[in-house]
DNA sequence: CTTTATGCAAAACGTTTGCATCGAG
DNA sequence: CTCGATGCAAACGTTTTGCATAAAG
């Protein structure tokens, strides 16, 4: 299991190390949360104040290339960012529930074992019929958290 | 099966039906794709040319939120709308394979039963733990799809 | 009549781009 | 040295908002 970012892939690509990238892949692997870009640089911000607000978006335009960061869209009108579980042990492989009222993400890791199971023959038969290689997905529950529905209107 | 709207539940909540709503409404039931709010527009305005796209998009937030049409984010920039396969017999229940490189998205409706089940168990377990109550869910495959394979890099 | 919906223009928002400068390799 | 990366300001495209007017119920 990988741990940390593949430098050496990274520069085989033509991508060169920075000081700028090396906060932003920190600020991933130690968040516990998908952040959205504005996150990232206010947090960026405070180790290096000049960093710019196009960085922190063209680093995750390369990481997400390089299919280290999953992207998602919560309906906030503002993409999140996470470090695929691939790259981190700590960042099991996971769901979404999202709460169409107060917009809350809750993790959802409690997979049956039929999941992966039928996950990975959805994938071949996706491959097979449709010849669409995958490289990720996403499911996501959307509905009303448990505190919204108390709170009813 | 519910092959219209229910104008009945609309009025209830206090909506009101409109010749603009009815015509996103009818836009939105004969089209076969899932639909931007610009599309929507462009289509509306042929029948009244009138119509701004601010009435669009608060009759697809109306929708929304009345659990008629879903929302989905393609990694464009911009949402697309479709109605419920609730609302509509000929809109079978799918999910998506999305084009990490051209951006196409196909539709995929061939469900082992199997899945079903899954999501049915999940759903209710989602529910037990969490107290979540879930309305919709969306399921989507990231990838590579035939045609940018070919063409490759 | 009362209340919600509309259309317009302007604002807001996240994200991208052009460009001169900087820095990694 | 060279080429990619940076930061800034400006541009962009989508979505939202304020407000006076129009229309539904």
């Amino acid at each position: 299991m990988k741990t940390s970012f593949s430098y050496k892939e990274i520069k085989e690509k033509g991508y060169k190390i920075t000081r700028q990238r090396e906060i932003v892949f920190d600020i991933l692997r130690k968040a516990n949360m998908h952040l959205s870009a504005d996150e990232i640089y206010i947090k960026a911000k405070s180790r290096n104040p000049g960093i710019g607000l196009t960085t922190i978006y063209r680093t995750l335009e390369m990481l997400y290339n390089l299919g280290y960061v999953n992207k998602y869209d919560f309906g906030e009108g503002r993409a999140r960012y996470e470090l695929n579980d691939t790259m981190v042990e700590t960042c099991k492989h996971h769901h979404h529930l999202v709460c169409l009222r107060c917009n809350r993400v809750i993790d959802y890791t409690d997979f049956v074992p039929q999941e992966t199971e039928l996950i990975t023959k959805a994938i071949s038969g996706i491959s097979r019929k449709y010849g669409f290689k995958v490289q990720t997905h996403i499911i996501q529950f959307y509905g009303i958290c448990k505190e919204c529905q108390k709170r009813k209107k």
